[in-house]
DNA sequence: CGAACCCTGACGTCAAGCTGACAGGACGCT
DNA sequence: AGCGTCCTGTCAGCTTGACGTCAGGGTTCG
């Protein structure tokens, strides 16, 4: 998730909070900086605050939209500009919030907006003989089930999410794993190895690059 | 990249980190050793803690500056002290981070100060048949991976953000290496050799300039 | 023509990554 | 609670490939 806001008190409360809750949150307090990071990355969810030094959450959230970008954005708005949520609206944000927020709902907003884009997106992977479906958690080769365990999914929803970028093994753990758990980067090794195995006869591949990482392609032969 | 941060867990983890990103990280405990370090040489990106026995972050900044010395400095702050913040940002901070550090942040936005840095929008650079991708650490040469191993990756993105620039082999093993690694200067020509070859059939052209170093061009022809 | 400089094929080294074995702990089922 | 099962992280030993070193030859100067 993404957080642009500038005031930091506000900013840390509600950073906490949905960290607590297992969320990962980047935050961003410039508008332009926002509009930069976001035109780079990707994020699940934007909490998107409309006063802003830089530009206005307006501008950042219009500018994200004329890139046909569908990422779900909340604007938060103060009391007092109560109306501009119409603007909010208008500019392509899927929900809004009235500061001083109320956490609860918040949280709930942002599990309705996940599930919705869960819906939208298509859910389901196929690459030959491997039918992956990312709601179900569930991996199918050769019309079987893969009897993959909780991490092989996680993995392979993440290999599959990022299919030919290169993935440095910190940054698959950062995607595993809580802060608190950080376990060996063995750990990963181990998980790749054991996803490859359950993996083989079907296109997809999960490449080692010494020193750089992992990436998954579709090979051609098969 | 220079880490300035006296907590040896913290400043471990960060190195390590960075370095398995491929990034090129020097270390310093003290305020004032790093102020001298930073006289004498020059880096990338400065990560520059606050509490530092010796002279303060600040300081270290302050006399940064004065030098008219415009290296991106991103300042890493204790929850506790957040005032701080605006101190080192008024000083000529590039940004801020709170501790405990998220990584995923902190690659992000060290990309963001790099490309900001070297005027470039974008994060692909493009030229005939080759694509090269900072963030995914990959390059391509007619749609087919180019194969490049971490270190050709490394010097390919160095000759790239300097072309049109000589770079004597100094220059560019200092990019490379960290202190305590320093090899042999052949190993720079090894690497270049090697790159050259992947870079067969490609406008980008590593030109050697005898006695002064190597500069990357793009050729007229093809 | 000599000397400094650079290129590059061959090679060895060493760390990164792989994997079989094991163990702790979570979870479910009485 | 007590017990068994299975998941998954750790460890250790091994394999492999990336890359630095070496040495011999080429190139460009004065």
């Amino acid at each position: 998730m993404l957080l642009v806001e500038d005031n930091d008190d506000l900013a840390e409360t509600i950073i906490d909070r949905l960290r607590s809750e297992g969320h990962s949150v980047d935050r961003e307090r410039d508008g332009n900086e926002a509009n930069e990071l976001l035109r780079h990355f990707k994020f699940d969810i934007v909490l998107l605050d409309v006063n802003l030094p830089g530009r206005s959450g307006y501008e950042v959230l219009r500018s994200l939209r004329s890139r046909s970008d569908d990422t779900p954005v909340i604007i938060l708005t103060a009391r007092s500009q109560i109306d501009d949520r119409v603007i909010g609206l208008d500019a392509g944000a899927d929900d809004y919030m009235i500061k001083p927020v109320d956490f609860r709902e918040l949280s709930a907003r942002c599990r309705v907006l996940a599930r919705r884009r869960a819906g939208n997106a298509s859910n389901i992977f196929t690459a030959g003989a491997l039918i992956f479906d990312r709601a179900a958690k569930r991996a199918t080769i050769h019309a079987r089930d893969a009897q993959m365990r909780a991490r092989e999914i996680q993995l392979l929803e993440i290999m599959i999410d990022n299919m030919g970028r290169m993935l440095t093994k910190e940054e698959v753990a950062d995607r595993l794993y809580t802060f608190e758990e950080a376990p060996s980067m063995n750990a990963v090794e181990q998980l790749v190895t054991r996803l490859r195995r359950k993996l083989e006869g079907t296109p997809l591949v999960i490449k080692t690059a010494r020193g750089l990482g992992y990436m998954a392609y579709l090979s051609d032969d098969d």
